[in-house]
DNA sequence: TCTGGCTTTGTAACCGGTTACATGCCGGTG
DNA sequence: CACCGGCATGTAACCGGTTACAAAGCCAGA
């Protein structure tokens, strides 16, 4: 803030048109437009001399107007419920990844968890673009379908809902959750509790019910469900509220961002993990594996969705086949010093066999 | 991937436009386009009617039609090094606030580092936006500028060159990397080791400059520079060097990233932070509290800074006085537990007066 | 009743590309 | 020499909005 000077509108060099440069090479504007792109039929020559002169005057093609005119907009539209954080990090990464791959353009919005929001945005943004990648936990697919009015492709993130969209990506939350849990029962825990995340969210209603399964299964009494938002802060507040009552054996936070501050408080409160409370976590963010002690969670390959889902919906943009309908990731077990103990070395005893990383 | 089912290009519904609802509603274009934005020239009752038909037609304005025709995107174009990561994201957060802030979208692409990538990028790009928000620590001001050739106002991140755009913010790299430094040595510590960034990274080399003024201004030789380029990875190889080695009293590394990488490996080697080496690192990403011990950094405001650009690259879009030049931002040194004991509680002398945080 | 001015609406050009169709030019064949 | 086919190029419509300008309608005042 140190200039004190105040900016006179800066002269903006007028853009040159296609027909500036067909009036000064001399042909016409279809010529130019021809030897732009690469059609047949113009010699040779005259490519070359229409190629000269757009160099020459630096003309770069509009590309509003050349999406108006061929009604492509080489854009996917992302729709987010937020754009930060550890976990939607990863999931930018992929989405660069596929759009960089099929060279897109992305168009970010994030709803901040309001339904409102998302309408507008989704309506704002529909025009813009040839497809929607869209992750609404709050908002069920029929809304989102409403927004867009078929508009364009719409591929679902973190969804189930395939009745609204062309394909959809999801997590199998159920099995990953329910796989940790059985894990931390066989390390010898027996009070569980669980940091749940927001209640109207469809993901967490499904880890919460994974995380019960699992103690019918090993008939054993679930322990307290006390409920977070996904936040650190939330994780955070939790753990508090264990520490001041009767401490559980294990706490399994429903994502890594809430185990974060899960153990922030723990330390805080001078206890030790694992060895007065065992942690666990899922998502598999980056940081996990840096904690201390390394956190013990249920490993989504979340860049890896973003991939695939943009590289989905431009496979749809370009009317090219395409398995429709759900596409459901399994979560990996991955244990990590935070949950414990490990009574027997092949203790986890589900589908999806755990794996020591790290 | 469970769906063998085939996509029949799907039937996307034909989109109604303005003559659609100026034939249904009985008037002509004009006066539609005059009810949907709120010209004064249109009697409320033609106005009703208008907006009840389009609204009947679930009529939604083609966004690229209207750029084109107002020569106006109201969408910010971003390019970034990257898109991932604790520094990106917290940055990302902050460029979301400012858009949303100014009813602006987000064009979002990464460099990588590249840059024929980032030119590449500027030249597709700056025909669909109103104004650029470019961070490329490896290309000067000056390739930036050419590939944008003053199509649109441009706004540089990290970056002091004022020469080739309209405004840039800065971080004062020298002044945090000093404190940091001024504040190891304050804390007793003898030899410490720097963790650099790239040598070709701007930022990088000032934080280097002021880890060695600071030692000049202790009348204390400054310990070995390591080489490393901001990532975790190359953190955690640095410290493998330094463990292998004579370990220092202390290491600096030039950012968050290569600190928690270096913790990491630290902790590989069985020793303990800061009892056995202190660490610091520059940046202060949200996770840099969580770390076990907390990480003493230079604070940035990271989203307040992308916050801000967008703010004022929407200001220059709208022809608005901006203030002109580089704003300086100066980091605030953070003292947590990973930079050791500390021999006087003032010991940091510095012009910025540390804050011991959480 | 006529005129002038104000308000409301319509017509058509424009933004900057693409492309269907028309045109002109060429050489080859009957 | 007339005719035809094929190729290179030009003309103008079109994508879907906005808006300058024209025109029409209305009312008041002379």
């Amino acid at each position: 803030m140190e200039a004190g000077d105040v900016a006179p509108r800066t002269n903006r060099t007028a853009s040159v048109t296609i027909r500036d440069v067909a009036r000064v090479a001399q042909v016409s504007v279809a010529t130019v437009s021809r030897a732009l792109n690469d059609s047949q039929t113009v010699t040779a020559q005259t490519r070359n001399h229409v190629l000269r002169i757009a160099r020459e005057l630096d003309f770069v093609p509009h590309g509003g107007a050349r999406s108006l005119s061929l009604r492509r907009t080489d854009t996917i539209g992302v729709l987010l419920p937020d754009l930060h954080g550890e976990y939607f990090s990863e999931l930018i990464r992929g989405l660069d990844l596929g759009a960089r791959n099929s060279r897109q353009h992305l168009l970010l919005s994030a709803s901040h968890g309001e339904v409102s929001e998302a309408v507008a945005a989704l309506r704002a943004v529909r025009s813009r673009v040839d497809g929607l990648v869209v992750m609404t936990p709050f908002v069920d697919g029929e809304l989102v379908a409403a927004a867009v009015k078929g508009a364009v492709p719409l591929v679902l993130l973190n969804s189930r809902d395939t009745s609204h969209c062309d394909v959809s990506f999801a997590i199998d939350n159920y099995a990953g959750a329910f796989n940790v849990t059985t894990h931390l029962i066989a390390c010898g825990h027996r009070r569980i509790d669980f940091i749940s995340g927001p209640p109207d969210n469809l993901e967490a209603r499904d880890r919460l019910r994974g995380f019960e399964a699992a103690h019918r299964e090993a008939v054993q009494a679930p322990g307290r469900v006390l409920r977070g938002d996904f936040r650190e802060e939330s994780g955070f507040a939790a753990a508090g509220q264990l520490v001041g009552s009767e401490l559980p054996d294990a706490i399994f936070a429903a994502n890594d961002a809430m185990a974060i501050g899960c153990l922030h408080a723990l330390r805080n409160a001078g206890l030790q993990v694992p060895r007065d409370v065992a942690l666990a976590g899922f998502d598999d963010i980056p940081i996990a594996r840096f904690l201390d002690p390394p956190l013990t969670t249920a490993g989504v390959a979340i860049a890896e969705i973003g991939r695939q889902a943009i590289d989905c919906c431009v496979e749809l943009v370009r009317g090219n086949p395409v398995s429709i309908g759900c596409r459901l990731f399994a979560p990996e077990l991955v244990i990590r010093a935070s949950s414990g103990r490990q009574s027997r070395p092949d203790a986890a005893t589900s589908a999806t066999p755990g794996r020591i990383r790290s």
